[in-house]
DNA sequence: CGCGTCGTTGACACGGCTCAAGCTTAGTGG
DNA sequence: CCACTAAGCTTGAGCCGTGTCAACGACGCG
């Protein structure tokens, strides 16, 4: 069956309509939006979605899928070596937009569901937002452009993770990270979220090995940094922890 | 004084008019311009040009600059951690672009110059490219678009080389991605090109310590894979250099 | 000629990896 | 309802890649 963590509310799931909440939510911060371009969003949650089973693939390496938005679940972008080892590149959570509208370069990494996923057609956006007007005139463009924006910052941030920080700091940095995403979707609170990832999959997003970074988070949980069991994060000492991190807020748009 | 590594060309300097030649090649490949456009770019690679010496600041983390376009010189995107540690994010080469139309989010990471460098103002290019025409709609437009997801290709690239890959691996990778990138510049042969880079600078974009790097570029040496003098490098076996790197070539521009 | 930057080398320490085993939990079928 | 199983988590021992510290050499510039 599917992980019980998904969705920590309880049995009965989302009310109808609350599909199309992280998405309105993150992207109505990164831009003003018109009353038209909320409903628009909004009926693109509502129109067919795709869904994928944890572990389903979304799209492969060196496709070029058309645009869409992940709605609900947790999906990541991954890379592998020819001998197997992998490497996430990034996580994506729900409001998080995945493919490109053309033209756009192959895919240089798979896409693949961790959670069972929910995806809506991003093409009305991007179509609205980039194709018929300029980026700049819209506020959709000016979001959707500001999302396109926001995943460089998370890239270089990643990079610095993995280039330049110990396995301790590493783990400190992405759960801040993936705390202020969720919370901007709405999907956090200010100490606590929902963590439905195996200690695999944050070993491949963080650069180490499983062993590594079990460890690595009982050295956290003894330091009182933060707790974690059965899929729930809390930080308890924010302050400490940012301060382990050098973590800086990922910032919003500026004109 | 200047590096002489830069212009390996001879003392006497590139001819006149030659400043544009690495950005209309690279946006030249990316997607077919029209003769207006490769003129636009040839007029803002002639205008007043920023110079700056080897170490400059192009600007500051948090800045978020007006775009330009690197026509001569090598440089960098750089973040610093609290304690010193430098991550080397991205190396910008001649013909890559700089900063970003507004709106922009605030650059997590200073760009710093590794040699003395030249930059054009792109503002023109980008308010064709994205302001006054949506960007699928213009060669110019489609070309500034591919050059920013390439960008991130390259990103993606980093993270794998710093989170799964081993010092000798991340040296053969960087080396062929840059030879790749500077072959589109027009400023590399097919084995040979001009890497006017301290092993210090190397270090800090490979996520090693110097020593470290020294060594590696030794067993490299050793092993008859490369040379690597005065700032010159000669790829002596490319085909077991990719392999040893699992390197795929950046792929181009596709609809 | 002296100084600074960069490259090189050696000795040693340590963070993180590998291998291997045991444990816990949840799902599955009888 | 209870084995049985598989996946995930935990722990220990030992090794290896890479970092640190320190010194020296090579080169170029003033």
């Amino acid at each position: 069956m599917l992980p019980v963590r998904l969705h920590p509310g309880g049995s009965e799931g989302p009310p109808p309509g609350a599909e199309a909440q992280p998405l309105q939510r993150r992207l109505g911060r990164l831009a003003s939006l018109s009353p038209a371009e909320m409903a628009m969003i909004a009926e693109a949650c509502r129109g067919p979605l795709r869904e994928l089973p944890a572990r389903g693939e979304i799209h492969p390496e060196g496709a070029c899928p058309p645009p869409a938005a992940l709605v609900s679940g947790w999906a990541c972008r991954i890379r592998m070596l020819a001998d197997g080892r992998r490497q996430i590149v990034a996580f994506l959570l729900p409001g998080d937009l995945i493919g490109r509208p053309p033209p756009c370069l192959p895919a240089p990494c798979a896409a693949l569901a961790l959670t069972r996923v929910l995806l809506a057609d991003a093409q009305p956006l991007f179509a609205a937002g980039f194709t018929e007007h300029p980026p700049t005139q819209t506020g959709l463009g000016r979001a959707l452009r500001a999302a396109e924006l926001q995943e460089e910052v998370l890239l270089r941030d990643q990079v610095v993770r993995l280039g330049r920080q110990t396995a301790y700091e590493r783990l400190a940095s992405l759960l801040l990270e993936l705390r202020q995403r969720l919370e901007t979707a709405g999907l956090a609170q200010q100490r606590g979220f929902a963590l439905p990832l195996t200690q695999e999959v944050l070993a491949d997003a963080l650069g180490l090995s499983v062993v590594h970074v079990n460890r690595t988070v009982q050295q956290m949980r003894r330091d009182r940094l933060i707790e974690l069991r059965g899929g729930q994060v809390i930080i308890l000492q924010p302050e400490a922890l940012r301060s382990v991190a050098d973590w800086q807020d990922i910032p919003g748009l500026r004109d």
